[in-house]
DNA sequence: ATCATCAATCGAAGCGCTTCGACAATCCAA
DNA sequence: TTGGATTGTCGAAGCGCTTCGATTGATGAT
């Protein structure tokens, strides 16, 4: 494996002079650099990682930690991983793993031994353990979600509370004025991740405000669960004519079963809306109107923030990213209005 | 951040000799490993990475290429990816995630700045561009699934021939004479990934061998796409008293909903075997038997089996992974034997 | 003409570690 | 006893890179 003293003698230069070339920090003559431009191609030539971040005090890695509990989606997960990583190659870091069961020794490992530079957390939960080791290492990063305290702390998520609003306001806009809210399940709301009591302390809030009709009901991902849901539902909103999905996908597929079944015709009869899912409500029948989950532009945005810190002083702030709303074919004025 | 010389210093020895202590690779008294061990403690000593893999051209590092395509499933890929970190982790080995898209530059990136020891490699399909990269590299490189040419590749798999007997052998057992396999969607068969065919082919195979009558369809995953499979299945099978499924998680949730609505009672009138899964069966109803995807076996052995190369030489060779079968409560003497 | 400025390049120091060779001390078999 | 092994330790040589002066001409303002 060629080096960079190889380069130089091919080049005819001097190692240093390589070395300012590739990374520009120092003027180089032009006719200089094209011939290790043409020493680098001939030879193959890569700057071996080890040595650059002992002599840089750079890694040019991230770490990126994704745990995985028992009520995590992993399809989600797998966007928000996938958004990370290409982001990060963009900006030419790579990317290490630390899963659940070493999410706070790992980081402390890789942190302490200068593998990384910054760190991208995932799945952030209310109390979640690892913001105090982030805290404590003083290392640039970012959260993807937003912990209870965020103290000290730069965090990228959604804005759910929006997001609440807006999927309301456009069911409103279409004339509907009894809304119900299908939740996740039961134990999401007690612990853990906080998007969700976030949405729904918002969507009810909302609905208040704007003299909406308005209802939630937890829902577990079985056909009983999504029934028992949508009954509870239309037992406190008699008159309901939409209903808003804050829920994993699953229920969207089973809800979509048990309306055919009943013959609730959507979206004459029902108009539905999909809130922050992380997959694809085109497959539905008929395509459910979706406000998305941006993975894609959270892991963009996060690493974003890292490469910012790294570069010079960052706020540490909260940044929600504004929701957007996708419209397909589940929703419609209410029937009443349709009349 | 403390130091080798730092710890050399509060020891009072050398810092070759920590290096020794630390390493184990040269004899050292007990009591200077006790004091060096005190003050790598006091001192919260880790030693650089950079500097680490630049004098000991060693990263502990594994490159570990998961692509994604649209027949991706995520939860698979996930667990497989869990698995391949946390095997990795035990050998103190640091997972570097390499995604499409820079599937094999990236390998070439890595690999070249020797950023990483070896590689592991998911979701292999027929003809991968990434084999002849890592043939090319010479990298300690293992693959989980079977290219069409393995030649000079470490590969390990779940031995989809022994599934697909495996699974007849179970029904046969019981005194099923007619089986229908109930295949993934048939975009899968023609391309890429080539577990599906191969399970197929042994399943058919098996079937003749042991005069059992099988039949075999694909399957789209939606409900017309289910019945339109279980009714192929019928008509060529008049007397099929039980099923195979090799195909997602989606497509198990709708037959048995099919099967509900139908009356068709599993297993008293049906039985099911759900072969080569990746998720859990325990939470259908009734909880499917289940020959699993051994994301976690795989993952443990094909971690093994690079640390194995970077410690010496291992032939290139392909290791399957013996099915297992799982009771659980879909299956039963077919119908007109339990008469 | 004169001196600071800047572009272009080089040499050398050093990042923190591993590892080789040396050396002293201790050991046990002959 | 003696000498070849073995144990325990040290010093020093790198690993391949970045970066800090220093040097040499050329450029331009005075």
């Amino acid at each position: 494996m060629a080096n960079i003293t190889d380069v130089a003698r091919v080049a005819g230069v001097s190692i240093s002079t390589v070395s300012y070339a590739l990374s520009g920090k120092r003027p180089i003559a032009e006719a200089t650099k094209t011939r290790i431009a043409e020493a680098v191609h001939e030879l193959g030539y890569r700057p071996n990682a080890g040595a650059r971040m002992l002599a840089g005090s750079r890694t040019n890695i991230l770490a990126l930690t994704a745990p995985m509990h028992e009520d995590t989606h992993p399809p989600a997960l797998m966007a928000f991983v996938l958004a990370v990583v290409t982001a990060a190659r963009s900006f030419d870091y790579d990317v290490l793993l630390l899963t659940e069961g070493e999410a706070t020794t790992g980081l402390r490992r890789v942190a302490s031994s200068s593998l990384v530079d910054g760190i991208v957390m995932l799945d952030v939960t209310t109390d979640d353990e690892r913001t105090a080791v982030v805290r404590e290492l003083g290392l640039p990063s970012v959260l993807i979600g937003i912990p209870g305290d965020t103290e000290g702390l730069t965090c990228v998520d959604l804005d759910f509370e929006a997001a609440a609003r807006l999927s309301l306001a456009r069911l409103v806009e279409l004339g509907h004025t009894s809304v119900g809210l299908m939740g996740h399940a039961e134990q999401l709301y007690g612990r853990g991740s906080n998007y969700a009591p976030r949405f729904r302390d918002s969507f009810l809030e909302a609905g208040g405000e704007s003299g909406i009709a308005t209802a939630f009901h937890t829902t577990e991902a079985t056909r009983e669960g999504v029934e028992a849901s949508l009954d509870g539902l239309r037992a406190q909103l008699p008159d309901m004519t939409a209903v808003v999905l804050n829920c994993n996908e699953n229920i969207h597929g089973i809800l979509l079963e048990v309306l055919r079944e009943r013959e609730v015709a959507v979206p004459a009869a029902l108009s539905i809306v999909s809130a922050c899912s992380s997959f694809s409500t085109e497959h539905f029948l008929p395509p459910i109107d979706v406000i998305p989950l941006p993975a894609q532009s959270s892991g963009q945005r996060a690493v974003e923030l890292v490469v910012q810190q790294l570069a010079g002083f960052v706020d540490p702030h909260v940044e929600l990213i504004a929701p957007t709303y996708q419209r397909k074919q589940s929703t419609a004025p209410p029937a009443a209005a349709a009349l």
